[in-house]
DNA sequence: GCTCAACGGTTAAACGTATAAGCATGACCC
DNA sequence: GGGTCATGCTTATACGTTTAACCGTTGAGC
């Protein structure tokens, strides 16, 4: 038992009795060309009957058009990723657009990943923060050739593409500067495990927090700077190492995501009050730091609305035409920090 | 300035002083067709100074084949829709496909993605358990085309198709009746929005929290009945509410997958202890699970391999050619029931 | 009566790839 | 030296749309 042959315009217009032409005419609903509600009707009345939907690829070839972006992420199930992935769909949704999702979390991903991409599987691209393994030879080939692409970073990066940044630098720095402030004198860092790679789309926080150190005339300690913190149970374990450990920190950076919502059911298993025995900041516009009491601060990155501006900028890129070779900065994030301590 | 041409086939093959049919071979790396490697070797070079890589859009309408697969969702973000994505994710990609993800969360949503599908954007369909809007009559028409679908529901569905069940309806009177049985004599619902609505394809353990209360002979109660506990931030004010109400309930049935988490964190706030005060029983393989003292149970859905499981069944459908009119049923998932109290 | 434009279509040529079928070329055998 | 047969290509067609270009009618305007 094959698969049934799908019925094709060709079908649809011998049904109707029409041409071809006549029927691509009718089901794209071109006003510029004049067709009589009788014909119009006959031609709609036999795709209906023979349950006729355009051929997605023939339609692509010919049009040289996808109507589809590729967003890629670093991963599935985490805040950051989760949240830019579903303003995306909205947006691309209300754009006509689909959305390929692809996860590069290895350096043969990455490869087979802009092999796709070279292969024109979609009008445009947006690359999240922080995807690792993604090289510049790469990402610069894809953009010579001509394919609108969003790359969100706070690092250097080639030219050739829209870039949107979150100067994250900064506001770290701010927030660690104000931990110091209140009086905590050993800060831990818990980060993700690529950071401790050579990505060059790696995060910013880590050299943030070294810089805070050192600002401050504070010695960098290995034993508190911990990586692997990317999902929930091993921050939570690295977590309580550290809360555990003799020369507990009085502070904790969790620059991973959800890792400071792990350090916090760590501090209480451990019997631990924040902030008072030990201070939790975190990164990102995290839904739990609406609900905790004024226990847990964040610091960057994006509000939700600003995720749906990058894509709203490829898809302007893909109806201009253009190849997105401005390297346009623009900083749509803005700061999510609350009162530290 | 208009997109750069991309190099096609044809541009190789005169580079190199062949036929396209030739590149298409090469590129192929057919084995059938004896290529002498200095040929090859020719058209590859030619291929790499060029940056070629075969369009997409043209490969799949002469192939009659995306090499793509659709994932329908309710929503991203949620730990039940991101293990399954993951999981799929993953699959596809040994499988060389690609996944394009769609979010239905609206009735026209529903349909524009049965439209999408007619449209044979995908090889195959993967629909995720609870998915509302999604109507048999839609989903039939899909399965008569001959589309490989796998839908995940408990749930009656229409002929056609193959499906993945979970036999929640056992796994949660079971857990309900322990907290029957261990004294709870009165228990909150905690679900989700579209349950409240008429879709085909909701989820049973409403049914099955109401079937326990009348085996017990305990009377509903609408009061403790919530919906609108999808997100976090909801879920957390639903629970403070019913936690913080004259006739407090002894035990929280949240059948939404973060929902527990969200209990969790408004009894704390409201000075309860969990369990003695208020039982919190979850849904989902929340990680949480792992990291909070005992305090946590959940029932039922799948373990993550399963969700692999189901992956391969699509893929195996697609390999074969099967339009998947087998409505074959396996219950490949378990149950992640812990001692609760 | 002639021109001209509008109307309602149709014809045909792409889009870039895959692949069945064909066709030289030379080796080999009798 | 004519037939057979692999070898290593090429030619040509199909995949299902879209869309520019074309072409008979018909009716109006002069």
């Amino acid at each position: 038992m094959t698969r049934a042959k799908q019925p094709t315009s060709r079908d649809v217009a011998a049904l109707a009795g029409v041409s071809v032409a006549t029927v691509s005419y009718v089901m794209n609903g071109r006003t510029d060309r004049r067709i009589p509600a009788e014909t119009r009707d006959r031609v709609l009345e036999a795709a209906r009957q023979l349950a006729y939907a355009p051929n997605r690829s023939a339609r692509s070839l010919r049009r040289r058009r996808t109507e589809q972006v590729c967003l890629v992420v670093g991963s599935i199930g985490v805040p950051a990723y989760d949240q830019l992935a579903a303003d995306v769909h909205v947006r691309a949704d209300e754009a006509g657009y689909g959305v390929i999702t692809v996860v590069v979390d290895s350096p043969d991903r990455a490869e087979k990943t802009v092999g796709l991409l070279h292969q024109r599987i979609a009008d445009g691209v947006i690359i999240a923060p922080d995807v690792p393994y993604l090289t510049e030879n790469s990402l610069g080939g894809l953009a010579r050739s001509g394919l609108p692409m969003v790359v969100m970073s706070n690092t250097a990066v080639p030219d050739g593409f829209d870039v949107v940044r979150a100067p994250e630098t900064a506001a770290c720095a701010e927030a660690l500067d104000h931990l110091v402030g209140s009086g905590r004198r050993r800060i831990a860092y818990m980060g993700h495990e690529h950071e401790f790679s050579d990505s060059p789309l790696s995060s910013e926080r880590l050299a943030a927090y070294l810089a805070a150190l050192e600002r401050h005339g504070m010695s960098r300690d290995d034993d508190i700077i911990v990586s692997g913190a990317d999902d929930r149970v091993a921050a939570y374990h690295a977590a309580t190492a550290l809360l555990n450990a003799p020369d507990r920190p009085d502070a904790i950076f969790a620059a991973s995501g959800r890792g400071a919502i792990s350090a916090i059911w760590a501090a209480r298993d451990a019997s631990l009050t924040v902030p008072d025995d030990v201070a939790i900041l975190g990164c990102g516009n995290l839904p739990e730091s609406l609900i905790t009491q004024p226990t847990l601060s964040t610091v960057g990155p994006p509000a939700a609305d600003d995720f749906t501006e990058v894509a709203r900028l490829l898809f302007d890129r893909i109806a201009a035409g253009v190849p997105s070779k401005g390297h346009e900065v623009t900083e749509p994030w803005i700061y999510n920090r609350r009162a530290s301590t």
